[in-house]
DNA sequence: TAGCAGACTACTCGCATGTATAGTCACTGG
DNA sequence: CCAGTGACTATACATGCGAGTAGTCTGCTA
């Protein structure tokens, strides 16, 4: 198999043409407009993989191999990735705007996105409440998923409320993402948001038995 | 003008068919399906609209304005509703659904709903802060747009995330997400997410460019 | 009752898309 | 030298869309 020749000039070429097209324009982005951009015919898409579902299967996997190896280079940084929960990285600007959009457009990447997401700030926090960095939560799953939801979501609006700014450079949107958040999210994850405790009391008293307790320790609900 | 009675039959039975379908299936929905759903044929909209892009204003229109109906029947109702955001209405469920819809596609309909809640939300939690119920920050509005991104974007990706679900019973999905969230969401606003101030601090002392090295004027007015 | 206005339908057009087919070109191994 | 393999293109479908047009039906009014 001579994948690795392949890889590098016309196959890959079009796989990263569709990524960027995909990123920049949302996965609308016709045949034709992305064969243009990887400087190539349309038709050669189907010769290559088929279809374009086949195509954007793998520019999902590419994306989100991508991501994870982003991932593990960047781990143990700074604490300030607790909360980010996205690598602060240099050149993965186009790899958060198409999990953005692949989120935003409900498929089976952006729901893979999310729960290993979900999963690793779910071994993060249990972590950092054993270090005694984090105060433990009731339902640790449910928090955690909470804040995955809320901080993926929270970009996901960021962007569809600005979305001239995404296209041009996507890096110093991510980056002014952080500026304008990590004030209020220090001082919410700090000093919380409510005086007293009465409202967390009386939910506990009444309305706990409402919810679900996770039982199992290693069990995984389904998403919520 | 015999507006009224136009209203009551064709028009309005074509303007709840689309915002019906948008709700259900999503912005594509094609006039003829929605022409369908209506009862009547796809040449009507022209008829009645011109396009549908005009469709879909007054389509906007009319759901932003129920909206603003509904929230200011059930204003003051329950504490819970400061973190709502959202008024636990009876048949609100299409309203809640077209409006999530309209942010993850980053419409003028969803921004001009975003920064409505904004607005609301500042001037709710000014009251709050006031009257000792809530936590000051130190950028009250940087705050407050942050949770209401962080909200909002919960339930973008929450809907992502079980497509399926959100057809059927629009109001038992709703619940059931304030019943999920209810309680991480309590324990995170009195109880915090950290045992110490030292990362706040830091930031304090950074003064307030943790990730963006170019040290500027803590003003910010457009929305991020 | 005549006529007119408007709600409404059936049909068509142009366009963009994904898919499919046939063919061209370059390189490579025997 | 020369088949043959695979990357690649040009072109042609088939489909679904929004938009446009012409005409029918209905109900009100003078």
């Amino acid at each position: 198999m001579r994948a690795v020749q392949t890889d590098l000039t016309g196959r890959a070429r079009l796989r990263d043409a569709a990524i960027e097209g995909f990123a920049a324009q949302g996965f609308d982005e016709s045949l034709r407009t992305i064969a243009a951009r990887a400087g190539v015919s349309a038709g050669l898409v189907r010769h290559h993989f088929g279809s374009k579902e086949a195509l954007r299967a793998e520019c999902d996997a590419t994306v989100l191999d991508r991501y994870r190896t982003l991932k593990a280079e960047s781990i143990q940084r700074s604490p300030a990735q607790l909360f980010a929960a996205f690598p602060s990285a240099k050149g993965s600007g186009i790899l958060l705007v198409y999990i953005l959009r692949s989120v935003r457009e409900g498929g089976s990447a952006g729901r893979e996105f999310i729960e290993a997401l979900v999963a690793e700030a779910l071994m993060l926090t249990r972590e950092a409440v054993d270090r005694g960095l984090v105060v433990p939560s009731r339902d640790e799953e449910a928090r955690v998923r909470l804040l995955v939801y809320q901080a993926v979501g929270a970009l996901v609006v960021r962007m569809t409320m600005n979305p001239t700014t995404a296209l041009d450079d996507f890096q110093a949107v991510t980056e002014q993402f952080y500026t304008d958040t990590m004030l209020p999210t220090l001082e919410l994850f700090t000093e919380g948001l409510l005086t007293d405790r009465s409202y967390l009391e009386q939910y506990l008293q009444q309305g706990g038995s409402l919810h679900h307790p996770t039982a199992g320790p290693a069990g995984q609900s389904p998403p919520r």
